[in-house]
DNA sequence: CAAAAATATGAATAAATATTCATATTTCAG
DNA sequence: CTGAAATATGAATATTTATTCATATTTTTG
């Protein structure tokens, strides 16, 4: 119950941040959105800082990639194919989410703390490439730059296929943009 | 004088919004930062709406690709690294105006006018992959995931070397990271 | 150079929005 | 069922920030 209003209120936030960005953001139009009344949300929250901050611990915890010990010890493309799949996958699904995080970023809401967190996915990826460097597989550029390949396409092509009605995430697309970006990085 | 002002007051404006983002911009802050009293601003714009939309339509201007006559008829893979290198020259350069134009496109204070606009260069990008389809020389996938590629991984690589101290764009970070791009794409 | 016109100033005011709190409703132990 | 305790409400208040405007300064004109 308690739990429910508080996702309700997240995913208002969420929703609203989409539609006008952390600069339209009211306290009043989130209540609205959530189905609570404005006083509400002081119950759960402090202030509105303290909302979108605890928002943004929340997407940080479930962005964490549990799935890397799955996959640990499977061939480099095959790991890379892994993630890249289900990188896209969320992506598409959290498209709010991303708005919102990058947003948050650079809005006057950051705590401190805030900015310290971040990127254990793209480490993670880093070490990744590195060692594929290391056994002849990537080729040997700057990790920087394949990062950035990897993690700019991803993100552009989802939200992409977010943005345009037309398309849809297949099996197919997700394929087809895999064996790009592989062709790409490998050696 | 009149000129020199108002591009103080633009100039103002994209770095604050780099700093704090369109959620955090005060018109009071504006002024300060372009050194010029809070009132002055509203000789030259109506409100904040008009201000950034002034700026919106300025910084869309700007970057129509006068470059696309030069280049028209050279081979592809030259064309695309022209691009290429340009592109990525100007994101760098441009960093605060690619994070204004991005928030700015869900914030409050867009106007109707505003969203229609944009995607020229995506545009062209789109017939030259395409020519480049037909003549063998680029990969028979949909466009739209090469657009993402290339679009995607520009942006990223961007920012990377913009917010991180150590990276420069060199001659070699651009033919490296355009390697890799083409290398993805090519047939 | 004087006076009119144009431009600039920033404290005062208005408007928008965050936050509070007296009151109402719901939940739940006994 | 009953009455604390917990939770929720939204109008009232406080705060923040946009906007105005009476006044000051600078520029232009003749």
């Amino acid at each position: 119950m308690k739990d429910d209003k508080l996702n309700r209120i997240f995913d208002a936030t969420l929703s609203l941040t989409g539609k006008v960005g952390i600069a339209g953001l009211k306290m009043s139009s989130i209540a609205k959105e959530a189905s609570i009344a404005t006083g509400t949300l002081y119950l759960y929250f402090k202030n509105k800082e303290d909302l979108l901050n605890a928002l943004y611990f929340k997407l940080q915890k479930e962005s964490a990639p549990a799935l890397i010990s799955e996959i640990k010890n499977l061939p480099i493309d095959i790991q890379l194919y892994k993630m890249w799949a289900l990188a896209l996958k969320k992506l598409v699904e959290n498209n709010l989410r991303i708005i919102f995080l990058e947003q948050f970023l650079i809005s006057p809401y950051v705590s401190a703390s805030s900015k310290e967190m971040d990127s254990r996915f793209k480490n993670y990826l880093k070490g990744l490439l590195e060692k594929g460097k290391k056994e002849n597989q990537i080729k040997d550029v700057d990790s920087n730059i394949l990062i950035a390949l990897v993690i700019g396409f991803l993100r552009n092509f989802s939200t992409h296929i977010v943005n345009d009605k037309n398309s849809k995430l297949s099996e197919k697309s997700i394929d087809e943009s895999f064996a790009l970006c592989w062709e790409a990085i490998k050696r």
